[in-house]
Order: structure tokens, then sequence, then C-alpha cells
DNA sequence: GTCTATACGACGATAGAC
DNA sequence: GTCTATCGTCGTATAGAC
């Protein structure tokens, strides 16, 4: 089922289709609280189409949330050791920023399934992210190590960025009443990304590159 | 039915039963996906006792928000205009690290209800909680006017402490599962809150108190 | 007030016609 | 592959015995 994907045309059009739906729908309410029906309505067609390509709803999802981490991971900004920390810290803020911005609704996906346990998460959690973080840690531990910037805990750094920046997807509707805005704008993604690339690095002890 | 409320013994042990089964599930899953079932079963009762307190799901729900919300806002941290900036924004995010920590439930019923698009929390975020942070962002600003802080906007500060004290109730799974931890201990919420004093105190150009 | 029993719709999933 | 029809289960909600 999963290889069908290589193909755009022909038989594979309604999988497609049915992915697309899904990942709206899943991100809205979550996985349990959404139907089959709902996704197919989306999608346009019969609910038993969806059972056709997708065995069952537990299927559905898991191919949802995996298309959403190789997005997630393609899009996961890489920090180099020998960096100057600064630029690579608010290259880091920035794209996390964008990303919040460009693919809400997989933040709220993701946001969803962790709030309610991750129990389809689990394991990627426990693999692949916990490594992402080791690995970052070090990093910034190292910047700490030679004095390039303030001694504070890399994890709960990374912590920071994370939560400050999907805060603005996750809670956007909190956002935007508060604000007063039907909408974000593309001007206000970069305000965003300016005022928390100042804080943050500052708050860090380092200079704005 | 309100009423009850205020005799705690006698007929109304129920239904404050009752409330606290439901705060504890609806935060679990958000609205639509707990079920009045569980609720009772939580509480320890038939299902047929919990439409008797409460006409129904949505009334029970909206009763639930309100009790949350009564929480939230004798919880809410007041700064005031002629305090010291530093002291008064280290309190209010020791303040809110530590609501994330002791209402942690409370946390996730809200981000589940505003994740899902706030629909039973419109009026509440339009009158109480922009006029809440209209409040405060005057007095950072205010601050900021009289040099003792960085120009930095008001509301995006707010957001800012918001989000990265909220996610560790939130995300709690993420944040346990990254640090290899089984649950909070009272030690690491001191560190936690430290590490956000430190970093936003400084990123604001505040010494910290 | 408290419970059992049940109405009735929505759910996930499948059978089977085309 | 695509659809309609339908199964069994669970959902909210209520009727009515005690």
């Amino acid at each position: 089922m999963r290889e069908n994907r290589e193909f755009i045309l022909g038989q594979t059009r309604q999988y497609l289709t049915i992915l697309d739906a899904a990942i709206e729908e899943f991100s809205r309410l979550g996985y349990k609280a959404t139907s089959m029906q709902v996704i197919a309505n989306r999608a346009g067609i019969p609910k038993a189409n969806v059972h056709y390509y997708f065995k069952n709803k537990e299927n559905l999802y898991r191919e949802v949330l995996n298309h959403i981490i190789e997005v997630w991971n393609a899009s996961f900004d890489e920090i180099q050791n020998d960096e100057d920390p600064a630029v690579a810290l608010d290259r880091m803020i920035r794209a996390k920023v964008r990303l919040s911005y460009t693919h809400a609704t997989a933040s709220r996906l993701f946001a969803n399934e962790i709030i309610h346990g991750a129990e389809h998460l689990g394991e990627y959690l426990k693999q692949d992210m916990r490594q992402w973080v080791r690995d970052k840690s070090r990093i910034i531990q190292s910047w700490i190590d030679t004095g390039k910037m303030d001694p504070v805990d890399p994890v709960h750094l990374i912590f920071l960025i994370w939560s400050s920046t999907q805060h603005y997807a996750d809670f956007e509707t909190q956002v935007l009443t508060i604000l007063n805005r039907a909408e974000y704008e593309s001007e206000m993604i970069d305000g965003i990304a300016d005022f928390l690339s100042q804080v943050i690095l500052k708050g860090c002890g380092l200079q704005a590159p």
C-alpha cells in the first residue's frame, strides 16, 4: 500500500486525496474524535473507499503520522559544531517559526497526539527525537564550554525554542483572538521571528547576527 | 444547579465527584472524544446520574470550563505599574511554572479546547483574556517607555511566557520522554523556573532580582 | 435521588452488487 | 476499483421502577 505513493497518476489519486483529507481532519480534533465519515466527506468519496485503501482507522492514522514525520524531518534545521551560535540559533528559530506558519495543521496534529499521551508516537519520541535533542544539546554544550554563550541548560533551551515557536500554530485561535486579527500575515510572522530571535539570543548572552 | 456547589455535604457530594472526574477525563482527550460513560466510571456511579446532575454533556463541559477558569483567574498573578519589572516578571514566570505543575490537567484541558478552535471558550478569550493581556501590556510598555527594559513587543512577551511555561504541562509526555524521566520532581520544576526566568529576563535587558 | 433498561443515532468495519 | 446496504457496537439521552 505504501509503495503506491510513488505513483501520482491513476489508481492512487484517491489514496493521496484521502491522506490529505485525513491530515486536515485529524489535526482538528485528534484521533478518537475524528470519524471516518468526515474524512470520506472531505475527500468526496464513499466511506467504504477509505477502508479499501487504508484497512482501518488506526492504519490510516499511522500513515498520516508517518507522512507528517517525513515532512518534519526534512524541515528540521541542522546546526553545526563549528558554526557561530548566534547564526545557528537564529536560523533555527526562524526556520521553526516559518514551519509553524506553513505547516500549521501538521503542528497541531503533533500537538494533539502529544497532549493525548502520544500513544501512536511513543517510539518516534524515544528513538529519533530523543537522539536529535541529544545531538543538538552536545553542540550547544560545546558552545558553552568554549565561552561563546552563557551556561544555560541546552535541553531546556531547545524546549524553549520549540514551545515559543509552536505556540503560534497550536494556539492560533487564542493568539489571533487576542491580537484581534482574522488570520496571520507574512509580516506578522517575520515580526514574531524577529522578537523570539532577539529575546532568546540575548537571553543566552549572544548578539544578534 | 450551580448554587448547589456551596453545599459540601449531603446531596451534592456526587455533584463535586462528577465534576472532578469530568475535569480529569475531558483533559485527556478533549470534549468530543470523552464519553459520559468513562466519566461515570471514574466517578463510580451509573451513567444516568451524571445526566441527572448535569442535564447533558455540553452542560457538564461548560461547568467544567467555568470551574477551571475560576481557579485560573484566582492564580493569575497580578503585576503592578510601580513594581520593578525584573521582580514582577520573575514572579509571573515562577507562578505560571508552578501552576503548570500543580494544575497540569487544567492546563491540558485549556490547551485541548484552544487547539480544537476554542468553540466553548470564544467569549472568554474575547472578553476577559484580551482585556487581561491589554492591561499587562500597558504596564510592560510603561516600563519600556521609562527605559527600565528593552523595547520588546509586550504582547509577544506575554505569549512567550505563556507558551514556554505551559509547555511543561501540555507536552509533559514529550518532555519526560526526552529527559528519560517517569515524572516531574519538585527540584526539576524549580530548575525550569530558574532557567526560564534567567533567559527571558536577560533577553529583555533585565537583571535577575 | 438512585438505579436498570432501553430508545435511537453515529460509529468502525464489511459483504456483496456492479 | 467503486459503490450501497448493512452488521454489531458504542454514543447520548431518557423512561420509569424503586
